[in-house]
DNA sequence: CGTGACTTTGAGATATATCAATCTGAGTGG
DNA sequence: CCACTCAGATTGATATATCTCAAAGTCACG
């Protein structure tokens, strides 16, 4: 799937086709190969630049001192792998290669050249990181107030939105390179637990998977299943109550 | 405590008199006085401006349908609640004081205003956000991974830190205006798990407590029950490895 | 010296963990 | 084309951290 990260950006501020050539062609170059589970960035390296992904899911994890593992966040095609603002920062956590990936290693500094000389491009990436914590905070709720069928639910329908704006879900599905153990790493839950839940929701008929492959018959009864509200991953409808004027982004030259 | 906004951003990146000075001032400007449990933001309110939390403590949080609630961060005093960022997004979550608060709000034009007048305070703000994320990250981790005992005192650990940074720990404790209810929605425990979690640590000698204020006998030894470590609440040591040029804050001009 | 908001305690219930097999299916080499 | 192999998935039986419900305590405040 090309163009991934201007569908994305796209989906997040209005480009114009200059724009969407520009990003284009910057995820062209640079490109690398990742194994699966190879890591990217190791909790405490100094970050100097950010990884898009372009094909395969990344994660970013903790790793406890007796072998306990929390996965964090997924990154999925499209998306950018670490905070975009960290230039000289030391990273928190590990970030790493779910399956086999391509990325294309950003410097910080290219990136934010790039969203001065385009606004437009600069407006859509601020809303990506406010989206990105947006993410994360939900992950925290999933992880605090639901239980295992509640949170896989939601999982599944959060990577079944996020992987629809990038054009990646056919046939009401996507394609899923989770392992169960990672699942269990990424909702809190062990392994087996995961199989049994797994089990549950094909059984309710609200899953059905052919080996990788996650085919979602009912988008709305998942949802509920998750108690899933897509609100957070998604634009505010233009033109809102009380949102007369166009979002800024802010925070600009603080170099 | 005055000045808690300034020390706090002083901490992310070094501050002149005249920074200083001038963050004081707007920090005195537009006061607004909280109840406590007082909605300061509702799910799906636009925001135009971020809350600047003087004193008292503030938490972000999200409510399920069925009366479930997450509590999913805590704002302490000289933090900023909400997304720097966000102008015009809808809030995917509720803010709420936690006790009696004094907050002063600030618009998000002028707050983007004072980082281009002064880059270095654009470069705290965007340090803060980084850190905010890692925070974040962290909660899940605990949620995900931790057992009560340690989830309680990691949280208890990352107060400790924070409270430091702008001087309201004195006599190795702070105060903490947080009901059991409240830890324990925070912490995706039950109220009463929390109590005896509580009776657990001050059984342990990790904690005393009279009323509402924490004392900390042995911080080392509390972070160990914690699995804390503080590394991702501080500024990397300047001059690091790898990490010789200034950190730069970009996404600058977006608007 | 109530009264209401918290905290504490006790006893039984349950979602999820643990441990230990067994199964499956996609490679791989003969 | 068929046995091997190995990672991952599945299953079963038991253990446990945490929840639930319900009652009793405490403390600050009017």
């Amino acid at each position: 799937m090309e163009a991934v990260w201007s569908r994305k950006l796209a989906a997040l501020a209005p480009l114009t086709a200059r724009e969407v050539a520009e990003l284009d062609t910057l995820m062209r170059s640079r490109s690398r190969h990742l194994a699966p589970r190879q890591d990217l960035v190791v909790e405490g390296d100094a970050v100097q630049s950010v990884a898009l992904v372009r094909s395969g899911w990344v994660c970013r994890y903790k790793q406890l001192v007796d072998g306990r593992r929390q996965i964090t966040g997924f990154f999925l095609p499209g998306d950018l792998c670490g905070s975009h603002l960290a230039t000289g920062e030391t990273s928190d956590m590990h970030v790493a290669s779910v399956n086999e990936a391509e990325i294309c290693e950003i410097p910080t500094a290219l990136l934010q050249e790039i969203a001065q000389a385009y606004p437009a491009i600069g407006h859509a990436l601020c809303r990506d990181l406010v989206l990105e914590g947006a993410i994360q905070r939900s992950w925290s709720v999933s992880l605090g107030r639901r239980d295992a069928r509640e949170r896989l639910a939601h999982l599944l329908c959060e990577v079944y939105v996020r992987l629809g704006t990038v054009g990646l879900v056919t046939d009401d599905g996507f394609h899923c390179p989770v392992r169960q153990v990672d699942f269990a790493d990424a909702l809190g839950i062990t392994p087996v637990h995961v199989n049994r839940t797994l089990q549950d929701l094909r059984a309710a008929g609200l899953i059905h998977k052919r080996s990788r492959f996650f085919s979602v018959p009912d988008f709305p009864r998942l949802m509920a299943a998750g108690l899933f509200h897509p609100g957070y991953l998604s634009k505010p409808p233009p033109g809102g109550p009380g949102a007369s004027g166009q979002a800024r982004s802010s925070l600009a030259a603080a170099a």
